[in-house]
DNA sequence: GAGCACTGC
């Protein structure tokens, strides 16, 4: 049997670190022999550096409601801890372990892994859950899933009474639907106090979060019941796998960094004998400048570049291009990697031999987590191209949580659906700035989804919260139930939900154009997704079609998916399924009693694309990539907005003004700025 | 005639 603590045995011994009660196991568990008959798994679980702490998280566990992991990647906490508290009977009797994700990719990893070690099959014992995907049954003991559906799964059931541990891992990314789940977690505790909470956190922000879990025993009605319960929570640190990184900075800041960065690469080459290098850099653009650079020195100065393998990595490139950063390094050659942040947590680069990094300004947190990519196999380097006085001076501890820098309408909603009617004086890890707050009610309030008193409207308030998506397409999607078009704006939300269905690759900009005015409606961007999904269906879903056409298949495919997800949500809410066939007007007005909120009119006399919106004036154009670039119609409605130098619309419709008020009369009153003007 | 990155329901 694998030895963990039982309550009335032996404690493990603790000692309390001098800062802040931090805990840290002295004793070093006993080795113990498999119970499942995997030796070899077994052994692996047991190298693990999380291991050491078996005992000591099993007792941290039983006797405190919170239970705060901090521990860096590779120690093995992820994947071992849900299994420890499994192996301590924390699943039996019908209950069941639950461990978030902030990433879907995560969840389905790490569920797989586990899965794979407890020697079961995947959606068994062990299940995961990620929006559109459901892979548990009713014997999952083990169940990882993404905090944003933990979120969903308390509209069914509040208190989450099926669980007995809930682990919320990766606390210190702070992504919105953590933060708002760590703080429905702090109410439910006081509901259910034979609930434990583990906040597994890479960083040591683990006081804060201390802080904030904070509960007295008054407070929580637990005079009498479990005496034995802390309510303090207890602070585990866990160490990682990591190799030592040895860190550099510049002595003198840099000016141009990504020539800094070429030319770091290339002192590294020169100077260092063997191992790849990954550069961080803030964008694509850079990132082909860099590449540009690297490659041009490697032909013209074949002495201190040759033997250079250099490799862009973004989300813009296809799957294929992004894969060869795993293709082996052949002998004597060294591969340069000049990636975005997607590599500082999105990819897996355990398996190849990073030894050198550099980096660019962000927080510590996040310089600390590149340079530990430089660690994950052998000893590394890191250079930072900033100083060591700004590292520590003028660099933040953290990044901005996002919730204090996002959008909160569909985060205000799902409150509201929760039941939790005071937004504003909800206890968030991390409170998020009344004005934003504010905004977010506006805008729903002028959606129809929330009444006078902020209280979600019936049946439109509660069906739009049913939706797992943005309050305003849910509103597009139920509004065309009336119009006739639910066939149409379900493909249009579907496409909408993801990235982009134009392939994305380096060089071929003229070819895609070109293949986007096969489709190019007069309407606008969303119409113009109709058309290709149109022709996708007629095809046979053909992937020949798709390459032709500059249309990524995968995408398309994922599109398919979805529609069918939202087609049985819609129908479960009462939209009947019509096609408005030809009648795009109609599709136009669904678009735009979701939108009505971005409606922009373009400025007259200006001729150089410039719109304001109807609401605050604020001077925006049309992206380029859109299918009204250059033609600018006068009236139009957008999606979304990305900010470069400009404020640039991504997906727009074109409207007519009247709908404006027609569809939203009390956001655009009468006495307020006249969308008929003009 | 031009494009910041990433994530989630």
């Amino acid at each position: 049997m694998s030895q963990f603590w039982k309550p009335g045995t032996e404690k493990p011994r603790l000692i309390d670190d001098e800062e802040g009660g931090v805990l840290f196991l002295t004793a070093s568990a006993s080795s113990s022999s498999s119970g499942y008959g995997f030796a070899s798994i077994e052994k692996q679980r047991q190298r693990l550096p999380v291991y050491k702490y078996r005992t000591a998280i099993l007792y941290l566990v039983e006797t405190h409601a919170t239970t705060i992991v901090v521990g860096e990647t590779g120690s093995g906490k992820t994947t071992q801890i849900p299994q420890y508290l499994k192996e301590a009977g924390w699943a039996d009797g019908g209950r069941v372990i639950a461990c978030t994700q902030p990433r879907r990719l995560a969840v389905q990893a790490v569920a797989s892994r586990v899965a794979e070690e407890m020697g079961v099959k995947l959606g068994e014992e062990v299940g995961y859950t990620i929006r559109f995907e459901d892979a548990t049954s009713t014997g999952t003991l083990i169940k990882f899933l993404t905090d944003g559906v933990l979120l969903r799964e308390m509209m069914d059931d509040p208190l989450l009474t099926k669980y007995s541990v809930i682990m919320v891992d990766e606390a210190h990314e702070r992504s919105i639907s953590t933060d708002i789940l760590l703080g429905l977690l702090k109410k439910i505790q006081r509901r259910r106090p034979e609930l434990r909470l583990i906040i597994s956190s890479a960083t040591i922000e683990a006081k804060s979060m201390s802080a904030f879990f904070q509960t007295s025993r008054r407070r929580r009605g637990l005079q009498d019941a479990e005496p034995a319960l802390a309510m303090e929570p207890a602070i585990l640190s866990v160490e990682g796998r990591g190799f030592n990184v040895q860190i550099h900075y510049v002595e003198d800041p840099v000016s141009d960094y990504i020539q800094a960065a070429v030319s770091t690469v290339l002192l590294i080459h020169d100077k260092e004998p063997f191992g790849d290098i990954l550069v961080f850099l803030t964008g694509q653009e850079d990132i082909e400048a860099a590449v540009k650079l690297l490659t041009e020195e490697a032909r013209d100065n074949r002495k201190s570049s040759s033997g250079l393998i250099v490799l862009p990595l973004y989300s813009g490139l296809s799957r294929a291009e992004q894969e060869l950063i795993f293709s082996p390094t052949p002998r004597g050659k060294r591969k340069v990697v000049i990636s975005t942040n997607i590599a500082e947590t999105s990819l897996t680069l355990e398996v190849s031999d990073i030894e050198n990094l550099v980096v660019a300004p962000i927080s510590k947190a996040s310089a600390r987590q590149r340079a530990g990519r430089a660690g994950r196999v052998r000893p590394g380097k890191c250079y930072r191209l900033y100083t060591e006085e700004y590292f520590v001076n003028e660099m933040a501890t953290e990044g901005i949580p996002e919730i204090q820098r996002s959008n909160l309408v569909s985060c205000v909603i799902q409150l509201k659906a929760l039941g939790i009617d005071n937004i504003l004086g909800f206890d968030w890890p991390a409170s998020p700035s009344p004005e934003s707050m504010i905004r977010a009610l506006e805008v729903l309030y002028s959606l129809g989804v929330l009444d006078d008193d902020a209280k979600l409207t019936a049946p439109l308030g509660f069906q739009v919260a049913e939706i797992p998506l943005d309050p305003m397409i849910s509103k597009m999607i139920l509004s065309s139930n009336q119009l006739g078009c639910s066939e149409e704006v379900l493909t249009i939300a579907a496409v909408l939900s993801i990235q982009s269905i134009w392939v994305s690759s380096r060089g071929i900009q003229k070819e895609l154009d070109e293949a986007e005015l096969r489709f190019a409606a007069a309407e606008g961007d969303l119409v113009t997704f109709l058309n290709v999904y149109k022709g996708f269906l007629q095809s046979g879903k053909s992937s020949q079609w798709c390459h032709k056409n500059y249309i990524n298949y995968h995408a398309m495919k994922k599109v398919v998916d979805i529609r069918e997800q939202l087609r049985r949500i819609a129908q479960r809410l009462g939209v009947t399924l019509k096609s408005c066939d030809k009648d795009m007007q109609v599709v136009r007005k669904a678009v735009t009693t979701g939108f009505f909120a971005n409606a922009c009119r373009l400025e007259p006399f200006t001729h150089n694309g410039m719109y304001k919106t109807v609401r605050t004036s604020q001077e925006v154009y049309i992206h380029p990539s859109s299918v009204l670039f250059r033609v600018n119609p006068k009236w139009i409605v957008y999606h979304s907005i990305v900010s470069t130098d400009r404020q640039y619309m991504r997906n727009v419709a074109t409207i007519e003004p009247s709908w404006l008020r027609e569809v939203a009369p009390h956001f655009y009153r009468q006495d307020g700025p006249d969308p008929m003007l003009h």
